[in-house]
DNA sequence: TGCAAAATGTGACTAATGTTACTTTAACTC
DNA sequence: GAGTTAAAGTAACATTAGTCACATTTTGCA
């Protein structure tokens, strides 16, 4: 593992001890939930290593994808809600193997005045969740689902670092809140142009799906 | 104008003395725009009277609406932004005449530490936007126009304390990014069913609107 | 090897929304 | 009160997305 310095550069060396005298570091099998829905929060999250995936449950459980987080950043809704002890409005679950920071609310309390790198570091985390937001809801208000699986495969092949997406259709289709049969046609018209090939659980994204093509 | 302690009784005296003395108060006119996309913000922004619009524009300079500010709430935007002079991702539009209260940024920064008052108020500035995108998101990807309309019309005479909107279909369509025809005949379906009733420029919701029909 | 389960393919159909091209109505101005 | 303009109504049509009912393929494994 990274040193918490170079994962957390923004931070100050001092807050960085406090950091990790005072959380828990948690290791994360894959796939596994960490926030539910509904659930109190009682401890900010970091994240060291892997990636994180938030999103909202629907009620046929389907996982509408809002964005993942990645080492370095912060769950905000986790910042936000821990403080005030409030449910969590969405889901948190590792698409990897990660691993975590928890933090103490009451020790983010103090450090928002102890330590300037700590309140910048919460606001730009806010700021940066923000905007994921605004990208996702001018996407869903004014892209088509051509553009959005486009958009959606981009984001996921980042997120997990390969051009490999291991997904079924039928995962893909939750998570932009569409049906199979959408996404499987819309996958195999990007084929067509050869952007993309597919196979069983597989999506291989070539070269050319990152030019030509609009974010 | 009501005094501060009443417009916003989560602040400490001493700070809002320290706002009084420090902040510029300013009365707007009704449609006029703040805070453009694109724009440096230099300071923050407290609602004192009347309602503000924050919406993003589109292409065809649409009007998307995200949600609405009511007196005591702040601009989470202005917040985030100001204190690292970002450029604006929305627009900031008066709805009707309002005051507001403008803050430098750096006694932000100040107070955050010295008062724990303001830095629980801007958590939950925080907290309130973040729920009212993600209420936002839920409605776009998971409910068709008509609720959508439903729910837009209820929000827009919550906002304006009238039962009255003086709106054409051309100006609802823009801010849900939908066509006047749709909106029309969506607004004729639910005259029938005698939950309001349509003028030119006007939809007057009946006391019935708001029962039987889900949020 | 051969079967079962999961994933994917396909075509026909429906529903929702958007578009086009008008007409009609209301309100305002001169 | 005739003419002008903005708003609203309307019908036919196009497009996109979602649904249904299957067929086909892949893969793991009994």
């Amino acid at each position: 593992m990274q040193p918490l310095y170079k994962m957390f550069p923004q931070l100050e060396p001092a807050l960085l001890q406090e950091i990790e005298e005072n959380s828990v570091l948690k290791t994360i099998p894959a796939d596994e939930i960490l926030i539910r829905t509904g659930q109190y929060i009682k401890s900010a999250l970091l994240v060291v290593e892997g990636t994180l995936k938030i999103f909202r449950e629907n009620e046929d459980g389907g996982e509408f994808l809002m964005y993942y987080l990645q080492p370095g950043e912060a769950c905000a809704i986790s910042l936000v809600c821990a403080s005030k002890m409030e449910a969590s409005k969405v889901m948190v679950k590792s698409v990897e193997e990660s691993v975590i920071m928890m933090v103490p609310i009451q020790l983010m309390d103090q450090w928002m005045s102890k330590y300037k790198s700590w309140y910048y570091y919460v606001l730009e985390t806010y700021r940066n969740r923000f905007e994921e937001l605004l990208l996702l809801i001018d996407h869903i208000a004014f892209r088509n689902m051509d553009e959005r699986l486009i958009f959606y495969l981009k984001r996921y092949a980042q997120a997990h670092k390969s051009n490999q997406i291991n997904l079924s259709h039928q995962q893909i289709a939750d998570e932009l809140n569409s049906s199979r049969e959408v996404i499987s046609r819309l996958l195999k018209k990007i084929e067509q142009k050869k952007l993309l090939s597919l196979s069983r659980n597989t999506i291989e994204l070539k070269d050319d799906f990152y030019k030509n093509l609009m974010s």
